[in-house]
DNA sequence: TTTGATTGCTATGATATATAGCTTTTTTTC
DNA sequence: GAAAAAAAGCTATATATCATAGCAATCAAA
């Protein structure tokens, strides 16, 4: 029999953003993968789908990617049969989707759904809102 | 003048949940950068100081890092005189910290403490606790 | 006592992210 | 209109975390 073990973690709330955060990914990871794609390129997808048209810069504003990671990114979406890459002008391009690409989008927004509802049904009701903005307020909006 | 971008993830907790903690991680991992610790290195040695003597198997439980992981993370640790491994018994060793770890830990555990007090500041009072418990609920005692 | 679990380890790879720098093109400013 | 600044996409490289497969030595349990 040994001391119990103290976890100096447990209150913080970086911490738990941390584990819940990466719970998550890691099952969203595994969802994603019957599909080939990893959590980014999920992600990347189904903004084109919703933006047909859209510049790889534009995606990475939203999701905060620098553009050094998001050159092959597409790449690899592209040399999949996944987007289309059309001249915009000069130096930009817009994204589409392909067929296999929108099929894709479309499970892979799917698999996000279901997850979504697996993951919320293990918080109480009462807490689901306030997760929400709570969570929003963390990350949007970032102060100078 | 284009038309605005759509954001499909927007409402999607695990979304909301990701960037959070990245954001989180990117702050914090700035702040140890100055003691030269990654975020996970502040982990390990606030907990070895709250636990002297405890196996990094231990600690691989309690973060959820697998052995083959922790090996370099506390060999790492050891090289650079934060820590102490003092055999228990044939096969596992007790974990302590020097003094310059422990100075090192007392350091880190401050800056995790303001760095908490600075996110919980930008969330709204009368969401700070269901934030915490929801959080929690997400990821202790995953299911089957 | 044999079986099985645990501890710590090597080796390797995947994923996301970070930094520095580059060319070309477009936009802004004077 | 010319010079300066910003934007788009890119190469190359590095780091942090986590994942997988497998191994030897040791300890615990059937």
């Amino acid at each position: 029999m040994q001391a119990p073990l103290r976890d100096p973690l447990k209150n913080f709330v970086g911490y738990a953003l941390r584990r819940a955060s990466s719970l998550e990914m890691a099952n969203l990871s595994n969802q994603l993968a019957q599909l080939d794609l990893r959590p980014t390129e999920g992600s990347v997808i189904v903004i084109v789908q919703a933006n047909p048209g859209i510049r790889q810069s534009d995606i990475g504003r939203m999701l905060d990617i620098a553009s050094a990671n998001m050159t092959p990114l597409i790449a690899r979406l592209d040399s999949r049969g996944l987007i289309l890459r059309k001249r915009k002008d000069g130096r930009s391009q817009g994204l589409r989707l392909t067929e296999e690409g929108t099929r894709l989008a479309t499970q892979a927004l799917a698999e996000m759904e279901k997850h979504e509802r697996e993951m919320m049904a293990r918080v109480p009701e009462a807490m689901r809102e306030p997760l929400v903005s709570a969570l929003q307020s963390i990350w949007r909006e970032q102060p100078e």
